[in-house]
This record gives structure tokens, sequence and C-alpha cells, in this order.
DNA sequence: TGTACATCAGTGAACGCGCGTTCACTGATGTAC
DNA sequence: TGTACATCAGTGAACGCGCGTTCACTGATGTAC
């Protein structure tokens, strides 16, 4: 059947939020191509209508997610405060919710095997560097090197942030998961 | 055929070594048994004379990986030093290396999808967690609170080096891999 | 010590399954006249 | 405005493939007598 073009771009826009959440939620290689198109409401075959390959749509999906979750964190960041955003990423909501969560913590290990997902991780890495930059209160940022040390300091603390939640998410232990979550908070508050 | 026992129990090793080496690589769900079993110089056969499945597999590789890189860290910091193994760790030697490299980096979103290895890999976070908090020289540790901090210090330490190596290894410009690695370098060592 | 048999780690074909992808076909919508 | 045809996003069967796992069989080593 032909559909009026409105739908189409529809259909397109819920596949990569489908494909974006059971990515983040399962990895590339844990979802199927006929899962994602099952839960956007549609069979397999039209897939094929949308993007040249699996592939192609997780590099798509990833560069979609980049787009979205920076929008949030701008959001957040200007109507609740850089603090504010800090807390609820290193939450045990965000640990229990990959699928909603912060890409580089579900999906870095993926996005380094899969040459095409590569770029739009990356881009995605900077973006969030420049804004944890901007956004975190300076400590030492005086003198000459002031600036540098404000990049150093953003990379620490996104460093620090996507390890504590992907560790908080693997251990079996929820406690250690809290205890981990609450360690990170308290050593990027100081 | 028949086999001596010591060949057996030879076999045994090499399955798990290949084993993590090529699960640290491309994780548990990017290798075949028949691939394990090619690198050990068998056929996929009498993978199941080793063990009861691949899942069995996952969970015993990770525990001996475990004792194993533990053992790593302790004879690196008695001989060299925790500023050396710092150095080791967040170096580009270490994300070019994934399968002879940490395996909290390499495996952590793959161990939380997986219930069966989810045992083992706490325990090596919390081995991790205890072997830093001793080996790091403490910052804060006056007062009443200072074992508390020191494990607190240990624990952002840990975040910050997995998160570190994930995203370095992930990104595809080389340059912002080395700065990653860099800042976190300096960051700990402050 | 020599022979007959049990053991069991190998081999490699086969299984059922789910995967990514293709394709002949369908039929409502858009376009030409 | 009405009719005939082109378009193209759907459907669902089918493909070739690699996966984890099973199994009948092999034959050197260990054990019993």
């Amino acid at each position: 059947m032909r559909y009026p073009p409105e739908e189409t771009a529809a259909k397109h826009r819920r596949i990569l939020e489908e494909a974006g959440r059971l990515f983040r939620e399962r990895g590339f290689a844990g979802v199927s191509v006929g899962e994602i198109m099952k839960a956007t409401g549609l069979t397999h075959g039209p897939f094929y209508n949308h993007f040249a390959s699996k592939e192609a749509l997780m590099a798509e999906a990833l560069a979609d997610l980049s787009s979205r979750t920076q929008a949030d964190f701008d959001r957040i960041v200007a109507e609740q405060g850089i603090a504010a955003y800090l807390d609820l990423y290193l939450s045990r909501r965000h640990v229990d919710s990959a699928g909603a969560g912060c890409l580089m913590t579900a999906l870095a290990a993926d996005a380094a095997k899969e040459p095409a997902t590569r770029g739009p991780f990356t881009a995605h890495v900077k973006g969030a560097i420049d804004r944890l930059m901007r956004a975190l209160p300076g400590k030492r940022r005086t003198g000459a090197g002031s600036q540098a040390d404000a990049r150093a300091d953003a990379i620490l603390a996104l460093a620090a942030m996507v390890g504590a939640v992907a560790l908080a998410r693997a251990v079996e232990d929820p406690a250690l998961g809290d205890e981990i979550l609450a360690a990170t908070r308290q050593g990027l508050a100081d």
C-alpha cells in the first residue's frame, strides 16, 4: 500500500526510537531487525525501505540518540543546574533504565567494535566534554592553564560518570551499586 | 582417544585462556564456541566434555580472568608502585589490547546482561575496590571519616579508570583517546 | 608379563533455530488526461 | 469531475548462513585377571 509521506517519516522516526531504546537495553548484537520492526508495529520486510542495512540503522540510531540526549542535557542544566543533572545521571533510576539512559554507558564496548558507529559515537563524546566543560563549576580556573584544566576536569568527570553507571549496572549487589553511585557523586562534588 | 589427566587439565586451562582473550576482544556474543575451540587447536565437539554450556564457560572464564588480573595488579603494585600501575592502565597500549586488558572495561555491559556472569563480575569489582583502597596514597585520611573517605576515593578512581579506557577505546580519533587518558591520569594524580 | 576389555577425550556429521536479507505480490494513494 | 494507470510502503514466504548443542563412532590409554 502507498502511504502519505508524513506517515512514512513518522514510521522512520519510530524505528529510530525503538532501535535506540532496544540497542541501549541489550546492545547491537542482542536485538534483531525483526524485533525492532515488531516493536514499531510492522513486519520485518519494510525495514529495507527505511535503511540500507542493520549496520546503517545502528549508525543512524546512534546519531539520533546523540542529538536527543544532548538536548535533554541542555534543558535539564538550564532548568535545574549541573548539580541536579549529575544527581540524575548518578542515580539508581538511571542504572535501572538503560533503555532511556546514556548511550556511552550502554554502548561504548559495542561502538568500539562497529566501524559504522564510531563516527557518531566520537561526535557524541566531543559534545559531552564540551557541555560538561561549560556547565561544571570551575575549581582550578585561575592562571594561564585555566582553560586546559577546565577541559581536563570535564574529561575526568565524564570518565567517572560513565564508569560508575556501567559498574553499578553490572554488579549483582544493589547496595554496592548504590555505594559506587554515591562515592562518585561525592567525588565530583568536591 | 583417551588422554592422560594432565593433558585434559591443560586443555581446560587453554580453553579458559583463549575464551578470556576472545571475550574481552569481542564480547560474549561476538565469539562462538567453535571459534574458541579452534583457537585452542581442537574441534568444537569436546567443548561439552569441559563445560556444561557456553554460559557456564562465560562464568568460569570471568572468574579465571579475575584471579589472574588481580594477581597481576598485586605484583605490579608491589614491584613498581601504584602510580606505575595507573600509568599502565591509562595507556594507549591498554586501550589497543583489549584481549589482554581489564575485564571490567571490556565486559561490564555484557556481564550486566548475562545472569551467570554477574557473580564473578561483582566479586571482581569488590576485589578491585579493596586493592585500590589499600594501594592509593591517602589524601584526605585524617579525622574520623578517613576509612570511609579512602574507600570513596578508591571507588571514584576505579570508575574514572574504567570509563576512561572504555571511552578511549570507542572514539575514532586517537588524539581524543590519548587526551582522555592523559586527563584521567592527571586527575587521579592530584 | 600378556591379553581382553572398559574408559573416555577426541572426530565430524547432523539437528533445530534465529538471524539478516531478498523478493514476488498486494492494494490504497497520487497523477495524467 | 471521472477513469486508467503508475507508484511504492506494505505482507509474508523463502534464502543461505552460522550458531549452540547432540550424538554415533574411533582408538589410544588404563585396568582386571
